[in-house]
RNA sequence: GCCGGGAUAGCUCAACGGUAGAGCACCUGAUUUGUAAUCAGGCGGUUGUCGGUUCAAAUCCGAUUCCCGGCUCCA
C-alpha cells in the first residue's frame, strides 16, 4: 500500500519521485487529447509509477494504452518545460469554473474535482499551477524540467478507486503507469516484474504442493495445506513453542467456536460482526419438550377436554427440529385427524400452539466460528482463581480462527478465511506491562533475524478522538494512559517505528509489524496489540498484594503472525529455496545404479532416524534427469550415490542452488546436515 | 463488497462458428546411467457452471461461481 509521504520525503523529492508525477501530468495530458471531456482528480506519484484517477464516459481498458501511450510519446517528444505559476485563490477557482484547470482549454463543464480541490487548500496557503504546453493543473509539485526528461514510460493497469478512497464515494477509473529516466531502467523494471511472477507464493506454493485451494468443494480463502506445506507450519510451531517455552509461556487449547454471548460480551460483535461468519443457530435439547408441555398446560386451564384429545398428536410436533419445519409437521399432524376434529383443532389449538412456538419466539442459542482467540483466553482466565503471585500469566496457542473477508479481499495465501495464529495473550498488571512489552519486541527481533528480516517497520497505531464509542470503546482517559505506555517503551528500546493515528484495534492501541519481500510487497506480517478494555468486560480479576481484586492489562501478540500469511511471506522471501531446517524436501538420495539401492536406503533410514524428511529417488531416468528435477522441486540436499561413494562409505553433495560439493564421507555429511537444522543455519 | 479483466488436460499454451491439439507431468516397456531433460508407447478434456442465439458454440449473447489487477478492509 501507498505510505502517506512524510514531511522530510516531500521535500526532498527524489528524481525518481519527480519523474513518476510528471509523468502523471503527461498521462493526464494524453487523455484529454483522446477525451477532452475527462474529469481529473488526482495523478500522484507512488511506489514504482504513477497513476491519475479520472472521471470519463469512455471506458479506458488496455486495449486503449497504446492509443495513449503514443500521445504520451509525442508530448515527451515536444519536451515542454513544467512551468511553475502562482495563482490568486480567486483565479484558481475561476478556472476551475471555466473548466480550464486540469484541461487542456476551458471547457462547457467546471472541474469538478479541481474545484473542490482548491476549495479544500486552508486559506493563506499558496496556491499553485504547473503548466506544460497546453495543460494547466493544480500541483504542487515537484517536477523534472522539461517533458522530455520523462525517458521511458509504461502504462500497465486500469483499476477503479473510490473518490478520496471512501467505499461510500463513487467510483473512478484510475490509471497506473511506471516511468523512467530511460529505456535501460524500464527494461530492469519488466526484468524484475517477471522475477515477481516466479516468486510469487501463489505460483511457487502450487509448484512446490505447498498449499491448495478448493473453491468449489472446500471454500474461497480456505487452504488446504499440503504434506509438503504442512512440514514448513510445523517447523514454524516447533520454533514457536520452544521460543515461547523458554520466554515462560504456557499453553493452551481452545475449541473453534463459541456462544454469542462471548462475543456480546468481549464486544467484537458490535465492532467486528461484519468480519465474522454468520452464526450456527441451535435449539436446547429438550426446548421443544418444554414448550409442548406448556401448550398442553395451556389447554388444560381451559378446554381439557380437547387438550386431552390432541395431546398425542401434539407430541407428533416433537419431530421438528427447527421453527421452519413447524408448518409442515403441524400440516402432517392434521392431515391425521378428520375433518370436524381438524376445526376443532384449528379454532381451540393451532392458533394457539402457532402463537407459542412463533410469536412468543424463541430466541435459537447462536455459536460463532471465533475470529480471534482471545475471549476464550480471557476465559481460560477466568476459569481459576488468579494471584499477583503468578502474574505475568502467558497463554500461547496456535489457534485457528475465521473471518469472513470479502470476497476481492481474499489474495493467495496472505489473505484467506480460515487463519492459524502464533497467538498468545500476555495478563499483567500496570507495573508489569514494560518489561512484558519489551520481553515481546524481543522475541520479535529473534525471529527476524532466524529467517533474515531486514527491511521492517514497527507501525504504532493509535486512536482517534473522533472514533471513540464507534471504531474504539469509550474510555478516553484510558487510551491516552496506554499509548503514553507503549510509546515510551518502544522510544525506549530504540526501535524503529512510526506512528499512525486513527488505526487502533477496537480495544487497545496496537503495532503492527511491516515487512517487505523482495519483490516489493509489503505485507503486515505480525501484531502486537495493548488490551485495556475487555479483561474488564469479562470481570477478569486477580487478588493483588493489597488484597484488592484488580483487572489485568492483557498484551495480544504475534510475532509469527498466522501460518498463511507467514508462510506466503516466507516463500517469496526465500523464493522457495528454504533453508535446510524448514525445507519441505529436506533431502533426496540419488543412488546412480541399482547396485547402491541397499546402501542408500540405510542411510535413509539414518536420516529418517533422526527425523529428517529423507527419501530415495530411483526412476528410470538418466542421473542428469533426475538431478533436473530434484533441483525443480527444490528439494535443498541431495546425496548422489555411485559406486565410488559407496566402495569409500561416502556421498557426493550436491546442494541445491549450488551445484555439486564433491564426495564426503558419510558421517561427516549426516552429522553436518543433523547440525544445520538443529541451528536452523539460513 | 465495488470497478475492470479472465477461466480450454494436473501444469504451460494452441484451436477463435464446422470432428478440441501440443509439450511437460502421470502410467507401461526398453535403457542402469557420475551432477539441470534417454527412447518408445499409453492414459487424460461434456472447453468453470447454467441458460440463450445458430443447421452447428470452446468460439457469439446473458446470468452465475471462482480466479486475477486495483479500490475499500485487514494478520
Amino acid at each position: 500500500m501507498a505510505e502517506r509521504k512524510t514531511l522530510d520525503e516531500r521535500q526532498q523529492m527524489s528524481e525518481a519521485m519527480r519523474i513518476r508525477h510528471s509523468c502523471a501530468h503527461v498521462l493526464a495530458t494524453a487523455i484529454l487529447k483522446l477525451w477532452p471531456e475527462a474529469q481529473l482528480a488526482y495523478g500522484p506519484a507512488v511506489e514504482d509509477g504513477y497513476y491519475y484517477d479520472l472521471d470519463l464516459k469512455h471506458r479506458i481498458t488496455p486495449d486503449d494504452f497504446p492509443k495513449i501511450e503514443a500521445e504520451m510519446k509525442k508530448i515527451t517528444k515536444e519536451n515542454l518545460v513544467f512551468e511553475k505559476v502562482t495563482v490568486t485563490r480567486e483565479q484558481a477557482l475561476r478556472d476551475a469554473e471555466t473548466g480550464r484547470l486540469g484541461a487542456l482549454t476551458e471547457r462547457p463543464e467546471p472541474s469538478r474535482f479541481k474545484l473542490e480541490n482548491v476549495r479544500s487548500i486552508p486559506e493563506g496557503e499558496a496556491i499553485t499551477y504547473f503548466k506544460s504546453g497546453d495543460f494547466l493543473d493544480l500541483c504542487a509539485g515537484p517536477h523534472v524540467m522539461r517533458t522530455g526528461n520523462v525517458g521511458a514510460f509504461k502504462l500497465t493497469s486500469v483499476a477503479s478507486a473510490y473518490y478520496k478512497g471512501d467505499e461510500k464515494n463513487p467510483q473512478l477509473q484510475r490509471i497506473y503507469g511506471v516511468a523512467f529516466k530511460n529505456r535501460t531502467q524500464l527494461d530492469e523494471w519488466l526484468k524484475m516484474q517477471e522475477e515477481a511472477k516466479r516468486r510469487d507464493h501463489r505460483k511457487l506454493g502450487a509448484e512446490m504442493g505447498l498449499y491448495a485451494l478448493d473453491a468449489e468443494y472446500v471454500g474461497p480463502g480456505l487452504p488446504l495445506w499440503l504434506p509438503n506445506g504442512t512440514a514448513i507450519i510445523e517447523e514454524l510451531e516447533t520454533l514457536a513453542k520452544q521460543t515461547e517455552f523458554q520466554a515462560g509461556y504456557v499453553r493452551v487449547k481452545t475449541p473453534h467456536i463459541a456462544r454469542e454471548k462471548m462475543y456480546v460480551t468481549s464486544g467484537h460483535l458490535p465492532y467486528y460482526a461484519e468480519s465474522m461468519f454468520p452464526p450456527m443457530e441451535l435449539r436446547a435439547e429438550g426446548e421443544l419438550q418444554a414448550r409442548i408441555n406448556k401448550v398442553k398446560a395451556s389447554f388444560a386451564g381451559k378446554d381439557e377436554a380437547v387438550a386431552k384429545h390432541f395431546a398425542p398428536f401434539l407430541d407428533l410436533l416433537k419431530e421438528c427440529k427447527s421453527p421452519e419445519d413447524f408448518p409442515t409437521v403441524l400440516d402432517k399432524v392434521i392431515g391425521g385427524i378428520s375433518a370436524e376434529e381438524r376445526q376443532l383443532f384449528d379454532n381451540a389449538a393451532r392458533t394457539r400452539f402457532i402463537g407459542e412456538m412463533f410469536l412468543a419466539g424463541s430466541e435459537p442459542d447462536r455459536y460463532y466460528l471465533k475470529a480471534m482467540n482471545c475471549p476464550h483466553h480471557h476465559r481460560i482466565f477466568a476459569a481459576e482463581p488468579r494471584s499477583y503471585r503468578n502474574m505475568p500469566l502467558r497463554l500461547a496457542e496456535y489457534g485457528c480462527c475465521y473471518r469472513y473477508e470479502q470476497s476481492g479481499e481474499l489474495f493467495g495465501l496472505m489473505r484467506v478465511r480460515a487463519l492459524n495464529m502464533n497467538d498468545s495473550h500476555i495478563y499483567c498488571s500496570p507495573e508489569q506491562f514494560a518489561q512484558e512489552f519489551n520481553a515481546v519486541n524481543e522475541m520479535y527481533l529473534k525471529y527476524f533475524k532466524i529467517f533474515g528480516i531486514e527491511k521492517y517497520v514497527m507501525r504504532f497505531s493509535t486512536h482517534s478522538k473522533e472514533g471513540l464509542g464507534k471504531k474504539y470503546v469509550d474510555q478516553a482517559d484510558l487510551w491516552v494512559k496506554t499509548e503514553e505506555m507503549v510509546r515510551r517503551v518502544l522510544k525506549e528500546s530504540g526501535i524503529n517505528y512510526e506512528e499512525v493515528p486513527n488505526e487502533a484495534a477496537f480495544y487497545g492501541p496496537k503495532i503492527d509489524v511491516q515487512v517487505y519481500s523482495v519483490i516489493g510487497r509489503e505485507f503486515t506480517l505480525a501484531t502486537n496489540q495493548v488490551d485495556f478494555a475487555v479483561p474488564g468486560r469479562f470481570g477478569l480479576v486477580y487478588r493483588d498484594k493489597d488484597n484488592s481484586d484488580k483487572t489485568p492489562l492483557c498484551i495480544h501478540r504475534a510475532p509469527l503472525g498466522t501460518h498463511e500469511r507467514f508462510v506466503g511471506f516466507l516463500i517469496e522471501h526465500y523464493a522457495g529455496n528454504f533453508p535446510l531446517w524448514l525445507a519441505p524436501e529436506q533431502v533426496r538420495v540419488l543412488p546412480i545404479t541399482q547396485e547402491q539401492i541397499a546402501y542408500c536406503e540405510e542411510i535413509v533410514k539414518e536420516l529418517r532416524g533422526q527425523y529428517v524428511r529423507a527419501s530415495l529417488e530411483f526412476s528410470n531416468d538418466k542421473l542428469q534427469g533426475r538431478i533436473k528435477r530434484a533441483e525443480e522441486a527444490k528439494a535443498h540436499t541431495m546425496l548422489i550415490v555411485g559406486g565410488r561413494d559407496q566402495a569409500a562409505n561416502a556421498v557426493s553433495v550436491r546442494v541445491h542452488g549450488k551445484g555439486d560439493l564433491g564426495s564426503k564421507p558419510r558421517a561427516e555429511v549426516i552429522a553436518d546436515i543433523l547440525a544445520a537444522i538443529r541451528e536452523r543455519r539460513a
